[in-house]
DNA sequence: CGAAGGATTGATGAGCTTCAAGGATAGTGG
DNA sequence: CCACTATCCTTGAAGCTCATCAATCCTTCG
């Protein structure tokens, strides 16, 4: 299997060390890569959710269609995330997932999940605190959504793009690719796409940020982070803590 | 230990069947009760995040504060709810928690959390489902906010409290207490206090809704559903699912 | 080269916010 | 028991942000 079919070890091994059983577990996960085109849907709406997927290569969208024809974006989802994390409880997804570029996924059934828990808590862990990632970043949009204006909006978000690219990738510099059309921005942030326009056009008439098709181009980052009102704070994983804590062994109670 | 201070055990036990060593490690996130009253922070932004607590009487919600004094209301805790689970990752809090009502909470240390993922994995399924369902409360507020008119965001968000509340307390009607102030609902919905009085107003004019003080009445609930567009979907629990995978076994990988 | 999707720009208006003032209700201390 | 205060709610008037509709242009691609 290449390197870049096992994203997911990577990336939990960025966290922790692996030991086999660990790293065949999560390897299980990518068993099946599989070529996906642009705008190809992963699951739609009150299907079954019988799989989840790692997004190997390429981004991809969850979303929610509303009765009126809108709809309303609820993750973007970048190579390396696991797709559907939060969709898990029901016995159908609440959400349907889209790619916005072409990529590799590999889909895997919902019972390598709960092998983890039975057989991993190490990865157990690493999990929980994934979902808790996802959690944060949704909280910190219903934020965006609720008490920001549209310069804000846009800002706030393009900085959280930027940041989680840089995480994965950490050779990003103030330009880098954002293959999101500006109706997309639109359903991602509860703004018509026209407003989106105007609003790329202020921030340009003010030196601010520039975008042409999908390059986005930030000069000063720092100047950028304030019209946002962007912290970082709620994107700092801090999975070690979790896991010193789980190491530390359990407290006494019903040894394994 | 009286009954009451054990809502966490009971919630679980609706799920799933416990064993002594699983009942254990339930009651001992509930061992600390502790009275708190009315407006009641439980902890706030930015520190030390080394407890998470059960809720195990009275309403509570969690907030982000904006620097211009104004702030969002991210969720809304009832007795039962499990307080932090999204909170989780990061080593500091990302929100603030306060009190909506007098009540009982019940701190305890994150490794409690830990010690369960290394000892049980059926109640980690739960906790895992949990988490999930909270999201997906999340989600669905996302989807409110980003592309929903006030008149029904309001509705939306009464019907999810009524849904909510009729899982943890069967016997409730059509005509429930609802301890949010306006500005508190404006908070949560990304609307002027103002707007939210309004928006009442109408739909009382409209014999949709009646709320005086804390008490709400839905004369017609499907004919308010409709109003509010609301879909049950999102909170139906189906826990049970991911616990018979789970307990189908693992799949041959890494014996425990 | 024609077609299709994306972006821009202008005009208009709806929906919501803000400010301000007044009324209702509950709790507090004299 | 009654002012006194604080909180919450209501209502009006004015204005701003953003949505909608429509026309034009630009780019890409078959």
């Amino acid at each position: 299997m290449l390197d870049r079919d096992r994203c997911l070890v990577r990336n939990f091994k960025y966290y922790c060390a692996l030991d086999e059983t660990e790293a065949e577990l999560l390897a299980a996960l990518e068993k099946t890569p599989q070529n996906v085109s642009n705008a190809q849907m992963l699951w739609e709406e009150n299907h079954p959710a019988d799989t989840l997927c790692v997004l190997s290569e390429g981004w991809a969208y969850s979303y929610r269609s509303m009765d009126d024809g809108t709809r309303q974006i609820l993750n973007i989802f970048l190579p390396g995330d696991l797709v559907g994390l939060g969709d898990l409880s029901p016995r159908r997804h609440l959400t349907s997932v889209a790619m916005l570029t072409e990529g590799v996924i590999c889909r895997f059934p919902l019972t390598n999940l709960t092998d983890i828990f039975t057989t991993s808590p190490k990865l157990t862990t690493v999990l929980f605190s994934l979902a808790g990632q996802q959690q944060a970043i949704m909280a910190e949009r219903l934020v965006n959504m609720g008490r920001r204006t549209a310069r804000e909006k846009v800002a706030h978000f393009i900085c959280e793009m930027h940041l989680r690219l840089s995480k994965t990738c950490p050779n990003i510099t103030h330009r880098f690719n954002l293959p999101l059309s500006q109706q997309v921005l639109a359903d991602v942030l509860g703004l018509s796409a026209v407003h989106v326009s105007r609003t790329f056009s202020e921030l340009r008439e003010e030196g601010l940020l520039y975008r042409e098709r999908n390059r986005i181009n930030i000069p000063d980052l720092k100047a950028f982070y304030e019209v946002a009102n962007f912290s970082d704070a709620y994107l700092s994983d801090s999975v070690d803590e979790l896991l010193k804590m789980s190491e530390k062994g359990n407290n006494g109670v019903g040894l394994r």
